[in-house]
DNA sequence: TCGGTTACGTAC
DNA sequence: GACGTACGTAACCGAG
């Protein structure tokens, strides 16, 4: 079936973006906006239409035949600014390099050879559509010729044009000349407009017949201006009429879509740094499988081995049969130890019938000849995302030592906010090489094992690509480390801390399922209860989870008073209903239903599943390379928000136990937020209340309410407290009279009082913010760096962000270091000790250890001891010990 | 049916 | 627009 041609109005386009779009230069100073905009547009119809015809149409400079017979053409129009001239001829090689055909010629508008064009592939029965929302290309709509505007996606025929303009399609050229066009400056006649010509045209059928037929008009002042403007009537249907016979590619073949000049479209997209688009190019290259090879016989892997022994380093990779390192069964192993070769060890690939294909290698012959050089304290092992393949790896027999080196990590500390640090987005993005991706080798299949029945060919390509990928950006990224100041972060800490993670991810925590599961009955007989009420309240059934719905319930049936919006109507959160509680019943038993909902299905339920059938234990996940800040941060389950607020919170927190004669062993940092900024701010005030010992948030207290310490009240402690926290936050007066519910100037006095007397802190923020403005990033206490590149935004919200992140970043960032040096100073004094104790999970400021009942008391001084003196600050870092059997007793 | 997005709420 | 960092669940919505 043959598809339309598109006739693009590209002049119309590119003034569109020109205006439509906030200026951007590239960093030569070169405008792109226009060029960016226009170019949006033509990759959406593009995508939208998947057109194999199409050819783009534009103005070109120079007077035309319009000019010449009515030198006042356009002449309300004012010249091209120099700033979209200048875009115009990257604008026509952008579409030359997508080899869309494009109709240009001095002296002509882009209209005419619209016209041309549409009509000469009409008469040949082609049909045609015309990308444009200009209402003069509405003069070609005919059978076979419909008009479609992109952006608001409307389709214009002749029957959009009877019932917009109240005429037959025919008659449009009289309409216009009519009425004219004061955009275009076409004076038509004064005095008509678009009612006035329907109404002429209706009764006399064309403008011709009008004029000749004007003395029958009864007298009026409309009969006066017709005849007194005949003349401009006929001139305004000249300049409005296209001209349809200029030189243009007369069969569809001239109109055919090519493939894209990618190289040339890659050069014009680096230089307008149009980033998103040249990434959808695609890479300039691709791996050579012609380096990858499958090692299938003992001799082949022995005499590896005896190269790999030599090496200084090993890249590895491990393909497996599961995610999760715990199921994960190896099926085979990439290997490298040069950027030109790699091999492909396969061991478990399977057959349709789960049978072992043959001309593999066993785990026992790998084993022994590769299992001494993976556990080489010499040889350096190098792998993205390297605490897997070390866990995996450990399952199989082979313990990995020697220093390590994550791709992951070195990219996550280069720049810990970049959106993904993946292998296959950073090959693309930094080596500038595409990568099979694992859906493509494993196909379809969602088989839990599917890498099993990839045939080791395939796997070897696909593997080797991994290390092949993991070494190059090794080499990219190490030097880059070095280079920002990172090298120690790197080697001393994050990479120390990998098996220590795997430790505790292994180690995993007990849970009591018997208590979970009557935890899950009871509360569900209260959520049945309290839905019943609700129900009854809103005096109709409804979900009550669904935000949409009570809102509905809430704003239009009990028309209570709606707060703030969100993008898809009001919203109906904690504070909301806090306020509306004073109103209506329904809020309160809506926030009791929540929380109770919230606890039942995130944690009551959901940690039931997460009991590993063999361990009966519960294994989160440890993630290094995620928060910006340089948090852990823990999934799958993350154990890291387990409720503790709460009085059911608690009861949820004692589902976690430790086994018969263990004890928990929770050791947490004292106000760690608020000594590292004291340390970093060095304000006077913070220093001597730390430094003596004061409770911070009394002392807060005293300065903001101005009262002597023996008066201060627990609701002004709560006060000072929220404040001490939100000065971590970069908080405003806004958000502190939000939090308070206390009026904006209210919150804004605190705050003043705080920085009078705090007033080192307020220059340590001044300074965090000047400095982020000066070098595009701020760094810890470690120099961990976060890069802030939207800190000199032009846009205020997101400049604003930038800024409090600039505050927050070190603060929380330091406090991440300091946790992180604390597991590892405390792992090691254990193991130094022969103590039995086992490290499970890390909370930002808190460690939790399963400790032998005998043991707790020398562990928890050994931990204390080692947490207390990992940094020497400029006040005292304080650990509280807690114990106990389960989690909310610890 | 599936995957992505939104709203909400838990932790530090 | 307004307080930083995470993750998980349920609802919802549009594509296939």
């Amino acid at each position: 079936m043959p598809t339309p041609d598109y006739l693009v109005d590209g002049s119309a386009y590119i003034y569109r973006a020109y205006h439509a779009i906030t200026p951007l230069t590239n960093n030569n100073g070169l405008a792109t906006h226009a060029a960016l905009g226009f170019i949006n547009t033509l990759l959406r119809v593009m995508r939208e239409k998947s057109p194999t015809h199409m050819a783009v149409a534009f103005d070109m400079k120079g007077p035309t035949f319009r000019h010449q017979i009515y030198s006042d053409y356009k002449a309300n129009r004012p010249a091209m600014p120099d700033d979209l001239s200048c875009q115009i001829p990257y604008i026509h090689a952008l579409v030359a390099a997508h080899n869309i055909p494009i109709l240009k010629e001095e002296g002509v508008e882009a209209d005419d050879l619209i016209a041309s064009a549409a009509r000469a592939l009409n008469k040949q029965g082609q049909e045609v559509i015309i990308v444009s929302g200009d209402k003069d290309l509405l003069l070609l709509v005919a059978d076979g010729i419909t008009a479609w505007e992109p952006m608001k996606d409307v389709s214009m025929d002749q029957e959009f044009i009877r019932n917009k303009y109240d005429i037959a399609p025919e008659q449009l050229l009289d309409f216009f000349a009519l009425i004219g066009d004061t955009s275009d400056n076409v004076p038509g006649v004064p005095g008509v407009g678009p009612k006035t010509a329907a109404k002429l045209l209706a009764e006399h059928g064309s403008l011709d017949n009008l004029l000749a037929n004007l003395d029958r008009l009864k007298k009026s002042k409309l009969k006066d201006n017709l005849i007194a403007n005949q003349e401009l009537a006929l001139l305004s249907r000249t300049l409005i009429s296209l001209k349809d016979d200029l030189e243009v590619p007369q069969t569809l073949a001239g109109y055919e879509i090519k493939p894209a000049n990618t190289p040339e479209l890659q050069r014009l997209y680096k230089e307008l740094e149009f980033n998103k688009l040249l990434k959808e190019t695609g890479p300039s290259a691709q791996f050579d499988k012609k380096n990858f090879q499958l090692l299938t016989t003992t001799q082949e892997l022995a005499e590896l081995a005896s190269d790999i022994a030599k090496s200084p380093f090993l890249v590895l990779d491990t393909e497996t049969t599961s995610l999760d390192p715990l199921d994960a069964e190896l099926v085979g192993i990439s290997l490298a130890i040069s950027t030109d070769k790699a091999w492909y060890i396969p061991m478990a690939h399977r057959d349709e019938e789960d049978k072992l294909l043959a001309n593999q290698l066993d785990l026992a012959q790998v084993k022994k000849l590769l299992g001494p050089l993976i556990a080489d304290k010499e040889i350096a092992k190098i792998a993205h995302n390297i605490k897997y393949d070390l866990r995996v790896l450990a399952h199989h027999d082979m313990e990995m030592s020697g220093p390590l080196f994550d791709t992951m990590i070195a990219s996550y500390l280069l720049d810990p906010g970049r959106r993904s640090h993946k292998l296959d987005d950073l090959s693309l993005e930094i080596l500038d090489m595409g990568m099979t991706s694992f859906s493509e080798v494993t196909g379809k299949d969602k088989r839990p094992k599917a890498f099993a029945y990839v045939s080791p060919d395939q796997a070897c390509d696909y593997s080797c690509e991994d290390v092949a990928a993991t070494l190059l950006l090794w080499k990219e990224l190490h030097p880059q480390l070095d280079r920002i100041g990172c090298w120690d972060l790197f080697t001393e800490v994050e990479m120390v801390l990998v098996p220590i993670l795997a430790e505790m991810e292994e180690n995993g925590i007990l849970a009591d399922l018997d208590l979970l599961k009557s935890l899950s009955g009871e509360f569900s007989v209260l959520i049945k209860e309290l839905e019943r009420s609700i129900h009854g309240l809103a005096g109709q059934e409804f979900n009550i989870n669904s935000p949409k719905q009570l809102g509905a319930i809430l704003f239009d049936k009990l028309a209570l008073p709606h707060g703030k919006k969100t993008k898809t109507g009001y919203s109906t959160d904690v504070k909301v209903l806090e306020k509306l509680a004073a109103h209506h019943d329904l809020p309160a038993a809506v926030l009791n239903y929540r929380s109770l909902t919230k606890l039942k299905s995130t944690y009551i339920d959901a940690l039931q599943g997460q009991i590993h059938p063999t361990t009966a234990r519960i294994h989160t996940s440890f993630n290094q390379s995620v928060a910006a800040t340089g948090r852990l941060s823990s999934s799958n389950p993350n154990l890291q928000n387990i409720p503790i607020r709460s009085k059911e919170g608690q009861r949820i927190r004692a589902a976690f136990i430790a086994p018969t004669d263990h004890f928990f062993l929770a050791a947490d940092y004292s106000q760690i937020d608020l000594r590292v900024l004291a340390h970093y701010s060095q304000d006077e005030a913070l220093l001597k209340a730390f430094n003596s010992g004061q409770d911070i948030h009394n002392q807060t207290a005293g300065e903001i309410f101005q009262v002597s310490p023996l008066l201060i009240t627990s609701q002004m402690r709560r006060v000072a407290k929220s404040i001490n926290f939100g000065i971590v936050y970069g908080m405003s007066a806004f958000g502190l009279s939000n939090q308070l519910r206390i009026s904006r100037k209210e919150a804004q006095t605190f705050i003043n009082r705080y920085f009078e007397h705090y007033k080192g802190v307020q220059k340590y923020m001044e300074e965090m913010v000047a400095q982020a403005r000066e070098d595009g990033f701020v760094t810890t206490l470690l120099n961990r760096r976060r890069n802030l590149p939207e800190i000199n935004s032009t846009n205020k919200a997101r400049r604003e962000f930038a800024e409090r992140t600039a505050i927050n970043s070190p603060i929380q960032g330091t406090a991440a270091d300091i946790i992180k040096l604390a597991t590892i100073k405390s792992h090691q004094v254990l193991q130094e000790k022969k103590m039995a104790a086992k490290l499970l999970l890390q909370i930002h400021d808190e460690l939790v250890f399963e400790v032998p009942a005998p043991e707790f008391d020398e562990t928890a001084a050994l931990v204390k001891g080692a947490m207390e003196s990992v940094l020497k600050l400029d006040v005292p870092l304080l650990i509280n010990i807690s114990q106990g059997v389960n989690l909310a007793k610890a």
